[in-house]
DNA sequence: TTCCGACAGTGGGGTCGCAAT
DNA sequence: ATTGCGACCCCACTATCGGAA
């Protein structure tokens, strides 16, 4: 175990304010974008796909909470226990709580747990979590804030004793647009490109930016939901693609289209609407509020993974595609 | 004058828990 | 017993407005 002293210049150590135990503050957030750079002064990190979350350990007792101060500490006892056996009464640490299918974490897997608080019910879905931190906002009365990244990242990785279920979150200096292409190889959700030189804002900042491993495809618009409250022309398209010779629902995607276009295709929609789903596995019975209709337009879309039944995941509507047929629409592998 | 950041509003999948049917 | 709905997680995107550049 490390002092701050240990680790830091003088200069940086007299930078340090101190200050009270600040309790919780909203994590900085990472803007997305696709204009992907290599910059020496940048660093890269794996993008994690699970839950965001802030610790504090205040007098030796940890707390987790989500991004919006939901209190998690329930929900992942074997993390709090785990941080409770630091060494320092007070600290404020950044990080993401996961779960792995594999090589990868997995979103869906953690979410069979991210509910419960009951010790049992935990116990029974037998998911393993692990708490990668990549961040360290107080210390030994200190704000460390204002620092850095890169000395932030530094005192981190030499404050910690790393075992067991609580992880250091490795990042690489260079080359960010070449770990990019093995990021997505690997199947990862993408990187977080962070400004080595920048502080740790409470808010979304340009300092930090997700280069996220999109997937995109066109897919076949078999019908379309009313639209909500001030929203005119459509809710959402219904969407799907062919196998065999037949056409299957893939989910809805209600964003990607500016005021023009939903007004605009509506009325197009309108003309060609039919009485019965043109999906051959969706329930129309069940859900009167959708209208159908005739699947011969075909969109380009993107979105980021197939779910486990076979929906989309974030998705969103890029652009239409007149030059494709949509019997030749599939499911791309 | 133009651009950018923050915010509100509308849309998605999935899970759990509780109330209404 | 089943269904519907809100509250949580994860989001993407458009429109708007006011202040910075």
């Amino acid at each position: 175990m490390k002092k701050l002293k240990d680790i830091l210049t003088e200069k940086n150590l007299a930078k340090l304010k101190k200050t009270d135990f600040p309790g919780f503050q909203q994590p900085m957030l990472a803007t997305l974008t696709e204009d992907y750079f290599d910059d020496p002064q940048w660093i890269y990190e794996r993008k994690l796909d699970g839950v965001r979350c802030l610790v504090l350990i205040e007098n030796g007792k940890a707390k987790l909470f989500s991004r919006n101060e939901n209190d998690m500490s329930q929900t992942y006892p074997e993390l709090k226990d785990a941080l409770e056996e630091t060494k320092y009464p007070n600290l404020i640490l950044d990080g993401e709580i996961v779960a792995f299918d594999g090589n990868t974490t997995s979103f869906s897997k953690l979410q069979n747990r991210m509910q419960l608080k009951d010790e049992e019910k935990i116990h029974d879905t037998s998911v393993k979590v692990y708490l990668y931190l990549f961040d360290i906002l107080y210390c030994e009365n200190f704000s460390l804030t204002d620092l850095p990244l890169k000395n932030r990242k530094k005192i981190l990785k030499n404050t910690l004793e790393w075992h067991s279920p609580i992880r250091y979150s490795t990042h690489r200096n260079e080359n960010g647009k070449e770990y990019l292409k093995t990021a997505c190889d690997k199947g990862w959700e993408g990187l977080i490109a962070k400004d080595g030189t920048a502080a740790y804002v409470n808010s979304r900042s340009k300092k930090w930016l997700k280069f996220k491993c999109s997937k995109g495809q066109e897919l076949v618009i078999g019908g379309f939901t009313e639209p909500q409250g001030e929203r005119r022309g459509f809710g959402a398209m219904l969407v799907g693609y062919y196998e065999k010779g037949e056409l299957f629902y893939a989910g809805k995607v209600g964003t990607g289209f500016d005021d023009a276009f939903l007004r605009k295709w509506r009325k197009i929609f309108d003309k060609i609407e039919t009485k019965s789903s043109p999906f051959k596995n969706y329930n129309e019975k069940k859900d009167g509020k959708n209208h159908w209709i005739k699947p011969k337009y075909v969109g380009q879309f993107g979105f980021t993974e197939w779910t486990k039944t076979n929906k989309l995941r974030h998705p969103r509507f890029l652009g239409m595609r007149d030059d494709k047929d949509a019997k030749e629409v599939t499911k791309e592998k």
